[in-house]
DNA sequence: TATAATGCATAGCTATTCTATGTATTTTAA
DNA sequence: TTAAAATACATAGAATAGCTATGCATTATA
């Protein structure tokens, strides 16, 4: 299954390309909006969520660039990549693909 | 993620208990049902199929019963427990709220 | 001044799903 | 009639994802 509909083996990419379409994010920040967006549905833990960024910057969904504080404090941004966003395009369309497959089996039609 | 809302890690286990409780069934004509109830979406591997319904037969979700047909072929039918009947409820409950959550994140009322 | 919060990161574990097989029987089509 | 397809169950091995646990460093708070 999480071959062709990755949708299964997690919804984890999705939501991060999502959340940084939006607006560019870094890493804790991500955690936070996540968390309070969902009104403490989501806790992102840093092994999933840092893994999970490197491997989409490294598939070319997303970007990265640090940022230095006045503070001093580094941050590294996030950015959605053209790509990324044609992929949120059919990760959307999949998911509603898959929301459909599943009411199908849920809630039959016909037993 | 996966320890505290499974199904993020697939719904696989929650799909099967959903179609044996409507009826008990054996795994082919699982597979079948699943693919045609979908409308062809969901195709099932055995090496995904079998190990689950042995998974949630270990777990105490499912049981299974060898039936012989009058060709003399044989088929396991696995019917769903009073445990995984109680466990289908709660499962279809968290996946209304993963669905809430997701939608919150997708489609934010506040940004 | 100790603790909590902020901020990034990785190593190792476990579980799940896939691919690839294997075996055997029954039905269908050439 | 016989080859192929469908039916039926099963497991080994590989890949991957998400978790736990940990490390380090800085800044804000009690």
């Amino acid at each position: 299954m999480a071959k062709r509909h990755e949708l299964m083996k997690g919804s984890v990419d999705s939501l991060l390309l999502h959340l940084i379409a939006q607006q560019p994010m870094y890493g804790y920040q991500i955690i936070k909006e996540l968390e309070r967006r969902s009104q403490g549905y989501f806790k992102f833990r840093e092994g999933t969520l840092y893994p999970a960024l490197h491997r989409l910057e490294k598939a070319g969904l997303l970007l990265s660039r640090w940022q230095t504080l006045p503070s001093g404090q580094q941050r590294r941004y996030y950015y959605i990549t053209d790509k990324g966003n044609r992929v949120l395009v059919e990760k959307r369309n999949q998911w509603q693909e898959f929301l459909v497959a599943v009411n199908l089996i849920v809630q039959p039609a016909d037993a």
